[in-house]
DNA sequence: GACGGGCATACTGTGCACATTATCGACGCT
DNA sequence: AGCGTCGATAATGTGCACAGTATGCCCGTC
């Protein structure tokens, strides 16, 4: 689903074969979660997330962590070091039997394998949703080519875990969210500069795209769903 | 309200005089914002926090401004500091002048303050939903005398940011959440001796009470708004 | 007297229909 | 020919009514 489409909800209705109001409450509740946009009177849309955004929402990711990790290093035991262990060695599989949306997946599930361990459902419901947000932008924005290469940052920090180096591990910690950052940013740049390809491909004038009213319309319309 | 008393959604239409959609739709807001619990078939109730979800959600708490504060530490600048301290001062003319409400708004607010400092929404957005929990349980369970006596609390972790001394702010920040917490859980100890004591006047033995199910159910129904 | 089953009641869940409003194409004017 | 305005259309917002279900009371039985 492209950033910025548009759902409307008697489409999905008839699509999924359920009522209209039973989609209108999974919508409401996806806005809720920050999974969706939702202009009134207009209808609800795949977030197009900016650039801020994505800065916003892995600064979320490391501040985060940061607290995590700084409680983790008190109470970290055999049973969770044997877990973390145990993940690692699926998320090398994953990497290495090029499985990239079950890479992707278990890649998110390492952070949230460190916040279930403290136990504070409150703690894990937030980094699921930051979890939601980032995973989207991910999906959207990440550059096709499979090197996520974010394994061996796990294993670093999980390395900073064992050796109770509070200071490192976070270090470790925000460089990796710094990374994942990065490429989604130069994932930006090069999915504009292929827009603006496109647009120059039929040698038509931006004059159309540019009268548009600006902000967060819909790039193009057929490419709802 | 009391904990664990019902919310009859046709009821709360015909008070506020709207239609019951419209509370259904607020009702489902809160509940997604677990502010309220909901039972499938049953309805909505106002959450009877258990000593498990205090501690889970002042872990949460701690965890989370430990994140806020590292974070803080590296990029705190003179606007902010002048900021929080205007912020203290609200708080200690709050405190003097025994308004209780106000004390109680304005002790949130100061942690609010510095996440919002952070410049990231999903931070924001996730210490609001996490304080308005806790302020239930504060408003539920806080033993009515008046000394709330965090502003200190509050202005230690103030100065120990402004020497730019992280350990010190983390450890005043933790223990100024587990001070709260201890409060609530004493709060809920002399509130079971008082259910005791009113259970044992009209001296008819427990067996009624203790023949519930056991836990949720509503203490009181006629203390439904 | 206590326990179990049946019935009345109230509440939630859900689909439906109407009102409201934004969008977009066309027409007329300048 | 460009621009503003108007009308048709489609989608959202909302109230309403019916269906399904849990609850509490009451009665019968052991």
């Amino acid at each position: 689903m492209a950033p910025g489409s548009k759902l409307p909800e008697h489409r999905l209705a008839t699509i999924f074969g359920v009522s209209r109001e039973r989609v209108r409450k999974v919508l409401h509740r996806l806005v809720a979660e920050r999974r969706l946009e939702r202009i009134p009177r207009r209808g609800t849309f795949v977030p197009n997330p900016s650039p801020e955004e994505i800065r916003t929402v892995y600064r979320a990711h490391r501040v985060f962590e940061t607290g995590v990790l700084t409680q983790l290093v008190k109470e970290l035991n055999d049973a969770m070091m044997s877990r973390i262990d145990a993940h690692l060695g699926e998320e090398r599989e994953a990497a290495s039997g090029a499985d990239r949306a079950g890479s992707v997946r278990l890649s998110g599930e390492f952070h949230v394998l460190l916040v279930d361990s403290l136990k504070s459902p409150e703690l894990s419901h937030f980094l699921r949703e930051l979890l939601a947000r980032s995973s989207l932008m991910v999906s959207a924005f990440e550059p096709p080519r499979l090197s996520l290469c974010s394994v061996d940052e796990h294993a670093a920090i999980a390395e900073a875990l064992k050796a109770r180096n509070v200071e490192r591990a976070i270090a470790l910690s925000n460089e990796h969210f710094t990374h994942i950052e990065d490429r989604l940013a130069q994932g930006i740049v090069e999915r504009v500069e292929r827009r603006i390809e496109d647009a120059l491909e039929p040698l038509v004038p931006v004059a159309r795209g540019s009268s548009r009213k600006g902000r967060n319309q819909r790039p193009d319309p057929k490419a709802r769903n």
